[in-house]
DNA sequence: AAATCGGGCAACCGCGCGCAG
DNA sequence: CCTGCGCGCGGTTGCCCGATT
């Protein structure tokens, strides 16, 4: 009948770690790693739960963190990744060798939200406050969409680059916006790239036009060399960047365009089986035409080279 | 110099998933 | 098959410290 309790919880210590405590750790993972870390704390001396160790050590302790200030390129990558990705620092944090989720979280709730908001940037959205604005009074005024009608605008927006890169030639003219230069006035008469799940699904239910690329397409076109691409379309399914469901409002397993947006998750989540996100990642960095504003443009070209 | 405020960060909490028993 | 723990993750909290009044 199960396992035996990770530890005894009325008897382990909580709060700030201790010098003491963190040399014990240390000590004792470096000469007998981090197999199982319910029996680390008592193997090491620790009056402390699994839990709490693995989490010093990996946001801390670890070998070959980085400690020091973020700099400027870790803070591009670090927005234009969660505009990419949403809320996954793990993912994020992958991609910022020596940092941790917990930095990376840190840093962004308590510097770069700060400086996107500064620069009339929602830092959820990655779309201008102005645009969001406009949005929300549109709401208010717009009757109910019909039955099989693609949803209202509010949804959370989706930001995946290739998806972007696809579409370009239906916005032209528009970019991402990844801009996070705090001391740069905010430019409200500039165009960014605004597409989000109602551009998404609208687009599916409008069939992609001759000339439309279907997401299927572009799944293909950044997953080329891999298995193929959305074979599958089953309903539910969680929204990009939103790992847990948990986001309000998503509603893509329930409407109309469930289809397409299922099969769009779906297709993400095989990229993410087939081929590892961090490669996926590294590809999509690796061609600025992913998250450009087409032709090529460069992070740099968007802003982000002060 | 003292009090207050706000920012930054470490740590905790709670959840979902996978798997051992 | 069911139960419950291990693990990893994102969200949140609370403490510490520097800046400001």
């Amino acid at each position: 009948m199960g396992r035996p309790p990770c530890c005894d919880k009325a008897n382990v210590k909580k709060g700030p770690w201790t010098p003491e405590e963190d040399a014990k750790l240390l000590a004792y993972t470096s000469t007998h790693g981090t197999g199982n870390w319910t029996s680390v704390p008592q193997r090491a001396g620790l009056k402390r739960c699994g839990k709490s160790c693995r989490l010093r050590y990996t946001n801390y302790l670890r070998p070959n963190l980085k400690h020091e200030n973020f700099t400027q390129e870790e803070e591009e990558l670090i927005v234009t990744l969660h505009a990419m990705l949403g809320s996954r620092w793990s993912l994020i944090a992958n991609q910022l060798p020596g940092r941790t989720d917990n930095d990376v979280k840190n840093y962004w709730n308590t510097k770069l939200s700060k400086k996107l908001r500064q620069r009339g940037i929602d830092p959820i959205t990655h779309r201008p406050i102005a645009d969001l604005m406009q949005s929300i009074g549109t709401l208010a005024i717009r009757p109910p969409p019909a039955a099989g009608a693609a949803p209202p605008p509010c949804l959370p927006v989706f930001h995946d680059a290739p998806y972007f890169a696809a579409l370009q030639h239906q916005h032209q003219q528009q970019q991402v916006v990844t801009h996070v230069d705090a001391d740069a006035p905010a430019s409200p008469d500039s165009q960014h790239l605004q597409l989000n799940w109602s551009d998404f699904l609208a687009d599916d239910a409008a069939g992609h036009g001759a000339d439309a690329p279907a997401p299927q397409a572009a799944l293909g076109q950044y997953q080329e060399g891999s298995a193929p691409a959305a074979t599958a379309v089953v309903g539910g399914g969680r929204a990009f960047g939103d790992v847990d469901g948990a986001s309000a409002g998503v509603g893509a397993g329930t409407d109309d365009g469930a289809g397409a947006a299922s099969a769009f998750i779906d297709a993400i989540l095989d990229c993410d089986k087939e081929m590892g996100v961090d490669q996926l990642i590294a590809e999509m960095l690796a061609d600025p035409a992913y998250y450009g504003g087409g032709g090529g443009s460069s992070s740099s070209e968007l802003g982000w080279g002060c």
